[in-house]
DNA sequence: GTCATTAGTGAGTGATCACTTACAAATGTA
DNA sequence: TACATTTGTAAGTGATCACTCACTAATGAC
């Protein structure tokens, strides 16, 4: 990976996650970055495949998050870090602007992507039957369902608290 | 509201839902419509107006929606009422466009209009007030929040089963 | 040092975009 | 019937799109 291709990885990324993949144009990405726009097709091939390198990191990135998570075997610690995740995604700008990437491609691609979260789904579940609950896997979806809308939420409204609803899970699974 | 300027807004609604906002042209719309492009601008001002006239709609809509549980008493019959929402909001294909169109949108224009949900939230907070809750502000919004992780999952994972979930949510809440 | 490969440029390309304009058909009103 | 207004069309417009091409600069292998 060349020093330009990065820029060209990093134009994109903040540029799909702020205006969108099919509302950003090739020429804005190579003007951001500091290239010229012929040299995105010569190491990306198409727009599409610059799209497709970012989902690529975006795959790996996700398995980052969650190991930490899998691994544990403390149920409670393992819904602990679940509720953190949402801080660790957005420690720095960059990250922020690539996890929002990844919700926002979402509805662009129509692509839910659930095999993404599955090695979350089984850890939470895994830790929701030790804590005693009948059934574990539908607990352990609906938390991730209302985790999916509280970060749809943080992204999209200026204002809103994510600490507040975290904290409330967090007494709720008596954490 | 003139016959093709009703049939400009279902072809809009269509493409807009599946394709995108951005990614639809005027001249697609224009000939799902069956009808010249240049009456589109003659109704709807630009392409802008044309998204914003469904948006309006779907204020519209939304109150319509929720009527019915913002007026029920019974608290437990407002939480079966919410539940139920999914059902509602499938009814039919083109109902099912509208609201997979409503959220997909959120994402292209970056606003999530909290005022839109602000009456569910209200109705709900009082009904699980009513039902003894300690935090019922923040076990609304979690109940909500999860709702709108479902929906995403339903509008965007084909074989994604939403049966189970509200059932679950049914059982939890003694319903 | 030579030569093949890779990295990078900048000026194109046709296609498509949102939108305009000039004009005709339909409709309402007296 | 006369005429003003609204509804509708078809053929444009310049701008911008993703992408190509001919070319040069840098790098690596021997």
């Amino acid at each position: 990976m060349t020093e330009k291709q990065e820029k060209i990885l990093n134009a994109a990324l903040d540029l799909f996650a702020h205006e969108g993949f099919k509302a950003t144009s090739t020429s804005k990405v190579a003007k951001k970055a500091g290239v010229s726009e012929g040299l995105i097709f010569r190491h990306f091939e198409n727009k599409e495949g610059l799209l497709q390198a970012i989902i690529q990191q975006g795959e790996e990135k996700i398995k980052v998050l969650f190991a930490d998570i899998v691994l544990e075997t403390d149920p409670k610690e393992v819904l602990r870090k679940t509720l953190q995740i949402g801080q660790k995604m957005n420690q720095n700008e960059a990250d922020a602007a690539f996890w929002k990437l990844q919700y926002k491609i979402k509805w662009e691609l129509e692509i839910y992507g659930e095999h993404k979260v599955e090695p979350l789904e089984r850890a939470l579940t895994v830790a929701l039957e030790k804590l005693g609950y009948d059934d574990p896997l539908q607990e352990a979806r609906i938390l991730m369902y209302a985790f999916d809308g509280m970060t749809t939420r943080f992204y999209l409204q200026d204002d809103f608290d994510i600490q507040t609803p975290v904290e409330y899970l967090w007494k709720k699974y008596d954490l």
